[in-house]
DNA sequence: GATGAATGAGCGTTCATTCAT
DNA sequence: CATGAATGAACGCTCATTCAT
C-alpha cells in the first residue's frame, strides 16, 4: 500500500535524519531512501534541499504555536499565561524531541539566522502571542522594562538550555523540576 | 614580510572563517589561503582538520576563563562574584563575536556535545571557576536548589542568546542593558 | 552509442590500467575516463577501490577455474589429469596476458595475501582441484610426500615464473616449449 | 654518537619501511625519520625515491651473489653445485627475510621488470654465476634442452614460491623440508 | 509524474621534492 | 653539508542536482 502524500513522507523522513545526523549527515538520497522515494522525486516537491530545510522548519514552527494555543486563556492572569505558554513549550518540546533537534540545528546554519533576521526587521506579526505578552506586561510594569529580544532571551534562553541537556541526556526533567525551572524563568523576567 | 607564526595564522583564519560560515563553509583550502599558507602547511601543524578545530575552542576557552578570573575575589558576596563572572563573560564575548561565533559553532556539533559529556560525567574539576560557585550558592541556601545543570541554564542561557542576538545585530548592548540583564538572571537563579 | 553496461566497462578499464600500470598507477579518475564513465559512477557499482579490485579479481578467478573444468576428467591417470590442469592454466594465462599481469599484482598485495591466507587456514574448499588432486597424489605415493604449498610452489612456481617471462617478452613461448616445461614440472612433483 | 655513514642509514631504514610496509608504505618523511636524518638530506645521497631503491636492490643482489660464490667449486660435479647455489640462496633468504620482502616488491614494480629488461637484451654478464652453470649442464647434456629462462623458471620459481609461503607463515621450513624442495628443482631441471 | 543512473565539483588528506637558513 | 618547513598536485571519495526513460 502506497503513502499517496509524498511531499510528507519526504518531510518526515528529512526531519528524522537531520535530528539526528545533521544537515550533511543526511544526503538527499538518503532522505529519499527513508521516504520511500526515489531522489529525483524530492526535486518535484522542493526546488532543493534548502527549501526542504525551510520548509520542514516553517511546518515545525507553525505546529509549537499551534499547541501554544490551545488553552491559553487571554483573560487569565499574565504570569499565569506566561507559565502555560512555557510549559506548552517545554511539554511539546519534550514530546518532540525529534522536532527540537531539527529546530536547534536549524537556528543555528545559515538559514535560521536569515529567517530571524526577516521576522525582526519585518513588521511586527500580529499573531505573535509572545511578543504581545511581553509588551502588554511592560506596558502594565509587571515585566521589567527591557527590549523584547532581552525578554526573550531571559524567558526562553533557559528553557532552550534546559531541553538541550535533557535531549543528551545531562538531566532527566520530571514535572517538578520543570516547574520549578519555569517559575525561575519567571523571576527573570518579572520586576 | 612574512608572518613567522604560521600555526597562530592558521588558527585565525579557522577562527574566523569557522566563524563567518561554519564548519562546513570553512574548508581546508581556503582556511590555508586566508592564512597565506599551502593547503598540506596546515597539516605540519594540526594532524587534521578535527584536532584543529578542537584546538581553537581550547584556546578560546582557556582566554575566557583567563579573563573571567581578572579581578575575581572569592571573599566577596556570592551575589557579587556571580555578577562578575557574569558580566567579564559578557564583554569578552562582546570583544570577541568570532570568538563567540566560534564557540557556539563548536558546542552546537558533535564535537562540543562529546566535550560536555565528558566534562559533566568526570570528576569535578577544580578550577571550573562556575561549578564551585553555584555549589556554594545552594549550600548556602542562596541559590534555588536545582540541579547544575538547571542553574547553568538559568544563568547562562540569556547571556548567550542575549549575545546571538546582539552579534546578528538584533539588538544593539549597551553598559546599561546589560548590567540588567544579567541581574535579571541572578533573579532567575537566587532564591 | 553507450555501452549499456556500465559495470563491466569499469571492470576492464581497471584490469588494464592496473595490470599495465600497478595499483597506483591507476587512480579510480583515470579508471573511470578509461571507462568512459565519470570518477563518480564507479562508486555506485563498486564500494569503493579495493572492493572493485576484489570483485575483479574474484571475476578472474572464477574464468580461470572454469577454463581448468573444461575437459577435466577425473577417471583418467593422474599426471594426465596434472598436466591437463597445468597446460590449461598456461593455455589461459597465455590467452589473457593482462589477466595475468592483474593476478600477479593482486597476489602481491595485501589484499591477495589475506586471501591466499583465509583460504589456506579456512576448511579445505571442496571445489579447489588441484589441492584434492595433490592430497590424491601423496596418498597414492605417485607425488613427493611434501606439504601441500610446497607442491604447489614446485608445480606452479615455474609456471608461473614462466608466463612472467613471456608476458614481458623474454622468451617466446609455443607448443612445445611449454608442454616440454610442464613435464619439468610434473618431474619435479612427481616421486 | 653519530653514525657517520648516513647514506647506509638511509638505505637501511628505506630497505626495512619497504619490506614491511611495501613502497607506498615508505614515505620519504619516514625513511629519513627512521634513518635519523631529516627528510632533505636524502636528496644529497639520491636523486629521488626511485634512484634510492634502484640503488638499494643492486646493493642486495650484489650482497647475494657474493654469498653464493663462497664456497661454491667450480670442480664440483655439476648437481653438486646446483644444489650449493640453490640452498644458499635459500640460506640467505631465510637468513635475511627482509630482503626477501624487498627484492619481491622490486621486481613485482615497473623498476623490477625495466633492470630485467636491461639485463636480458644486453650482453651476457660474465661473472653471472648460473647462466654459465645451465649453459654447462645444457651442453653436457645433464640439464634439459630448454632455453635458459626456461631452466631459470623451473630452478628458482619453486624457490621463490616456497620463500613466499615462510615469510608469509604458510610454510614453516627445517632443513630438512628445505633439501628435499631443491632436490625436487632438480628433478625439474635434469634431463 | 516518478525514477535512479550519472555527473563533476569539491572535500580532507598525503607525500615526493625543494630551498632558505 | 644538513635541515625541516613549505609546497601543491594528486589521491580516494561524497553528494546535490539533472535528465533520459
Amino acid at each position: 500500500m502506497k503513502t499517496p502524500d509524498k511531499r510528507h513522507d519526504i518531510m518526515k523522513a528529512a526531519l528524522e535524519l537531520i535530528a539526528e545526523r545533521g544537515f550533511h549527515g543526511a544526503p538527499m538520497a538518503m532522505i529519499a531512501e527513508k521516504a520511500g522515494v526515489s531522489a529525483g522525486t524530492i526535486y518535484r516537491y522542493f526546488e532543493n534541499k534548502e527549501a526542504l530545510i525551510n520548509d520542514l522548519n516553517r511546518e515545525l514552527e507553525g505546529n509549537i504555536m499551534k499547541s501554544l494555543q490551545t488553552g491559553y486563556l487571554r483573560e487569565k492572569p499574565l504570569r499565569e499565561r506566561f507559565l502555560h505558554l512555557a510549559s506548552a513549550l517545554c511539554k511539546y518540546l519534550l514530546d518532540h524531541p525529534v522536532h527540537f533537534r531539527f529546530i536547534e540545528q536549524y537556528y543555528n546554519s545559515p538559514y535560521g539566522v536569515n529567517l530571524r533576521r526577516e521576522r525582526l526587521l519585518g513588521k511586527p506579526n500580529g499573531d505573535d502571542i509572545f511578543r504581545s505578552l511581553f509588551e502588554e506586561g511592560i506596558k502594565q510594569q509587571i515585566l521589567k522594562d527591557l527590549p523584547l529580544p532581552l525578554l526573550f532571551a531571559l524567558a526562553f534562553g533557559p528553557i532552550l538550555a534546559m531541553m538541550r541537556d535533557h535531549v543528551f541526556g545531562f538531566i532527566v526533567l520530571n514535572d517538578t523540576l520543570m516547574k520549578k525551572t519555569l517559575e525561575a524563568c519567571w523571576d527573570g523576567v518579572k520586576r
